[in-house]
RNA sequence: GGUCCGGUAGUGUAGCGGUUAGCAUAUCUGCCUGUCACGCAGAAGGUCGCGGGUUCAAAUCCCGUCCGGACCGCCA
């Protein structure tokens, strides 16, 4: 290689020197008397110049965009005149003496030159290996391996192994659906892909190494989202001889170090935290984004056995105090709220002392205690979800975030970090009628709630899991785990499974966690999510070399795709004609 | 499984019952004495996603279908 440099190293400091550079043709322009090529490579851009006496003049005329060229030239500082400062390297540029074209490129499909991206994202994932090129998803796929040297040069020196943990593997107790794959050794027999190494980790701790992580790609065959990839990277942790209190002081640590490493960014310590009730109570979800305030105001005690009856009969009635909202933005958002399980959105318009449209015939005495409860202001708009306390609160949750995103109330490009913790341990499932773990079945449950179990108020016990939410987005989740066998007995009577079940399912488990389990705890984050906010991005796919589409399709390489029968037949499975079952 | 939005030159868009299907950009050619998203002129480039229907007439209206995106369910 006879490159000396990249390009955006260059500077002032170089003028009178002879380099060597390799990389695209970002752009040409060609004037009377000279060629000005601007050459890219991955750290940024540097203009050529070719005057018409220079031997390289008529290879430059052969130049076109994303063409590879290697040059070696005199750096030359520019005039007065000539200077620009809409890049670093404006202040120079590089008279070739040598200039070469290593390949010829086909014209793109659309311009990776750094001006903004037009096309849409499935052209950028069809020719996925030049929207990469582009300066934005270097950018960000180079923060990325930033983060995971930060990560791991913490861990290290914090005293955590990295070991890696099997692809191929048997289902885990978390709640998605697997990826499968065929064993031609067992025919018959499946493989599944890890959702998480969870188990892995604990017998990690079970075996003495007391502090892990690793990097681990994980996998759910579930539908896809903006911030949903059925393939993901975890980073995953556990410690052992903690307790909940040394995992978030730990995290804390490590999250703040990523932060300032990756973005210049301090983040204030400790982050905030919230218990789950809290959060729901006051934000309407278990991940609030609190970069804005707006919490609920519980107003059920106004209402009761009044003559709104929506509200009267009600159990919860929550409000939450918008801005001036026109008829057509108060229609969206009680389109959010009905499609986040709402029968309505009530309004009402703060007109003085009083209350106009919406609910406002409902509202008589109460006004008072609604302005000064709320605080909304003159004209401002009052928003209401009531029923059952959960639907009345993510339905709110949900027009809480159509509202920040209406009024970029979270704008500014800030940071808000937060714990939400004290999850409960248990969740009742209405579609099986029985009690299901929430978080997984290996979680610990608060020690002043174990007597619970098997009682009314088992719903009510506290799990030591926590969340780590930024900006909205749960970018981590974990939990202390249970080291008990009796306390471990106490949750599978809970959730329903006879010793023997839990056996057949998790037996090699509860075998290695009768054989000298250490208190441990541990969290995972998710990775990709975390870049993605880090990044500013408003998808993960942004923050990921190679992703899915929503179906799940890579629309390069065109996976999934059909396997010809041979192929099936070596590992035993048929592909059964599709039949509508109705 | 559901709701909503979209599909028109390479790319991004306008047109929404009768147009030679327009514009921008990219591409190619020529011109232009230092540009920096250079500029100017010209050329080429379109099964208006696909199928069916309505109509004298469909890019435009209707139905179906395929594809793309956001969300709900699902994913703890």
């Amino acid at each position: 290689m006879k490159r000396t440099c990249y390009v955006a190293e260059l500077g002032p400091a170089h003028a009178g020197q002879t380099v060597t550079l390799q990389g695209w043709v970002n752009r040409v322009r060609d004037f009377p008397e000279q060629y000005f090529v601007i050459l890219r490579d991955r750290s940024g851009i540097v203009q050529l110049t070719i005057e018409s006496d220079n031997p390289a003049y008529s290879v430059a005329s052969e130049l076109r965009g994303e063409f590879v060229i290697e040059v070696t030239g005199l750096v030359r500082e520019r005039g007065e005149a000539q200077r620009t400062g809409a890049y670093p390297t404006g202040g120079i540029e590089v008279i070739p003496t040598a200039l070469k074209i290593l390949n010829a490129a086909t014209t793109p499909a659309f311009q990776v030159d750094g001006t903004p991206i037009t096309a849409a994202e499935d052209i950028r994932l069809k020719f996925r290996y030049l929207d990469l090129r582009r300066p934005e998803m270097q950018r960000n796929l180079m923060l990325r391996s930033k983060a995971v040297a930060s990560v791991t040069r913490f861990l290290d020196a914090e005293g955590f192994i990295q070991v890696e943990t099997p692809m191929l593997t048997k289902s885990t107790p978390e709640g998605a659906r697997d990826f499968l794959v065929p064993s031609r050794l067992n025919p018959g027999e499946f493989y599944a892909l890890p959702q998480s190494p969870q188990l892995f980790k604990q017998l990690l701790m079970i075996a003495g190494f007391d502090r892990y992580y690793q990097l681990a790609r994980c996998f759910r065959d579930e539908d896809l989202r903006a911030d949903r990839q059925p393939d993901f990277t975890q980073l995953d942790m556990e410690l052992s001889f903690v307790e909940q209190e040394d995992v978030l002081e730990l995290q804390e640590r490590l999250l703040a170090s990523v932060f300032r490493d990756v973005l210049d960014v301090e983040l204030p310590l400790p982050f905030p935290r919230l218990s789950y009730f809290e959060a729901m109570d006051k934000y309407g979800s278990d991940k609030p984004d609190l970069r804005f305030e707006s919490a609920f105001v519980d107003v059920t005690d106004l209402f009761a056995g009044g003559a709104f009856q929506a509200f009267a009969t009600a159990t919860s009635v929550k409000v939450m105090a918008a801005p001036e909202l026109t008829r057509k933005q108060i229609d969206e958002l009680e389109r959010v709220a009905k499609q986040n399980g709402a029968k309505g959105l009530a309004w009402l318009k703060r007109d003085g002392d009083g209350f106009t449209g919406g609910i406002s015939k409902f509202v008589g005495d109460q006004a008072a205690e609604l302005i000064s409860r709320t605080g909304v202001a003159a004209g401002g708009t009052l928003l209401f979800a009531a029923g059952e306390w959960q639907k009345a609160v993510t339905a709110l949750g949900a027009v809480r975030l159509a509202l920040r995103d209406l009024f970029g109330l979270a704008a500014g490009g800030q940071f808000h970090v937060s714990w939400v913790t004290e999850f409960p341990q248990l969740e009742y499932d209405e579609d099986n009628a029985r009690w299901t773990y929430m978080h997984h079945p290996f979680t610990a449950p608060h020690p002043d709630d174990i007597h619970l179990f098997g009682t009314e108020r088992q719903g009510e016990i506290r799990a030591q899991a926590y969340d780590l939410v930024l900006n909205g987005f749960e970018i981590g989740g974990g939990s202390i785990r249970i080291h008990d066998p009796a306390v471990q007995e106490k949750m599978f009577a809970a959730i329903g499974f006879t010793p023997e079940a839990a056996h057949a399912q998790f037996g090699f488990f509860l075998d290695a966690l009768a054989a000298g389990t250490p208190p441990h705890g541990g969290i995972a984050w998710g990775f990709d999510r975390l870049l993605m906010v880090m990044a500013g991005a408003q998808s993960i796919r942004e923050v990921i070399a190679f992703p899915k589409n929503n179906r799940g399709a890579d629309l390069m390489a065109l996976a999934p795709a059909a396997v010809d029968a041979g192929q099936l037949a070596e590992v035993g499975v048929q592909v059964a004609t599709r039949v509508e079952l109705e």
